[in-house]
DNA sequence: TTATTTTTGTTGTATAAACAACAGAAATGT
DNA sequence: ACATTTCTGTTGTTTATACAACAAAAATAA
């Protein structure tokens, strides 16, 4: 059993805490009956169907956001890691039920705080509510913004223009044209909606070509 | 110039300004400094790269949320209507452009407020304002779910599955096998990300084959 | 009404991507 | 160290879709 102790630290840090002094905090985790779960390589976190009253905060490892489609295809929407949140939106949104599935790719940690338990305690009074609420607020709207931005990816006609342009983007959040990738080729298919080794064949073309050069996770963008 | 008043019925009802009372939405309006504007078909409502501190509610009308890819190809993100909101997420996102265009479709009225006002006013202090931030982390809460769901449609592998998927998703939304959509031909194109023409072709395919009709822009799903 | 523009449906052709099958490399386990 | 499994790249074949060009229908304007 991980101790919530040990987690301060990092927890502070979260965009969800944001803007807490200690007290508030620790008050706030006590609240929520705050505990922290842990999940093993292949575990489901959360299973399309659920309904969701948990925030959910990844303290370390990473999680896929899926959606196995009606044909049994699977879809990946996006990859989670530290200090990041799962499934914010349908605790937001009362009465839907999730309609994807988490799923840890790795040894993961997650902090788990009762939502549900909080408002109707504090009924939004006292002021760690407000500020928690505000959070949630702008972590949703990054969320939103990242959606848009895989759709851009994934709505580009060719394998190669969905390469480059999550490459681009890619090399853009991380402030470099050097960078690495979160995704194996099989997740970076499914998360494009590509076939894989179409993609692979197309990945060395870019190479070839100079527009690029790779190697497992590590990718280059050359300037002309 | 449109009146502020002839719209209180109407702004009453939106969800930004869920369980207000009068006095209370009356004082927000006022606070945030809420005007009316009018856009003709084809205006720009929003252009990427614009900086926004507005909540955009629309009154009347429609408006598309596209994004134009590098190679000049025009993506469909969304269509907005009555009582939702424009580019929110942009709001809660300080000091990210947008990376969209909103694009008004018809004549349409738009409710602006400024948001930067009113929070540097008030602190987030006044009752009305924590009631305000709490609608808006539920109205970008569905908004996300909605975006999963757009990206689940075109994330299908063929047109007729596209176009399958996004018929029952529409459906499950009106509650109906019979119903209307809200984009022609090349929009709804623009919107799955496929060619128009192969798009109407895989339409009148799935009509003969008895699983579909339609007519304009009311369809219908049939029962096998 | 008639003329003009916009939207939608149809067809043939070229092309890009899915699919299948496999081999080599890398990672993992024993 | 070896065996086993997973991951990645390559190729040929099949198939679906983009694209272009056009006709019919509907909407709009004169």
């Amino acid at each position: 059993m991980e101790k919530l102790e040990n987690f301060y630290n990092q927890i502070k840090t979260s965009p969800v805490f944001y803007g807490m002094n200690d007290e508030e905090l620790k008050g706030l985790l006590e609240c929520f009956h705050a505990r922290i779960r842990r999940y093993e390589k292949g575990d489901m976190i959360i299973r399309q169907g659920d309904m969701i009253s948990n925030i959910y905060l990844i303290l370390s490892g990473g999680v896929n956001i899926e959606k196995d489609s009606y044909w049994g295809r699977r879809i990946i929407i996006s990859r989670l890691g530290k200090n990041e949140n799962l499934a914010l939106s349908f605790v937001g949104s009362k009465d839907v039920e999730a309609n994807i599935d988490a799923i840890s790719v790795e040894d993961t940690l997650v902090l788990v705080l009762s939502y549900e338990k909080c408002t109707s305690m504090c009924q939004n009074a006292c002021t760690r509510h407000k500020i928690l609420i505000n959070n949630l607020f702008q972590i949703l709207s990054k969320e939103n913004i990242e959606l848009i931005q895989k759709i851009e990816n994934v709505s580009q006609k060719s394998i190669r223009d969905k390469l480059l342009t999550y490459l681009s983007n890619e090399a853009q959040k991380k402030h470099s044209n050097s960078f690495d990738i979160q995704f194996n080729r099989q997740d970076l298919a499914d998360y494009l909606n590509v076939d894989r080794s179409a993609m692979s064949f197309e990945l060395s073309k870019l190479q070839k070509e100079g527009l690029i050069s790779y190697n497992k996770n590590h990718f280059e963008l050359l300037s002309t």
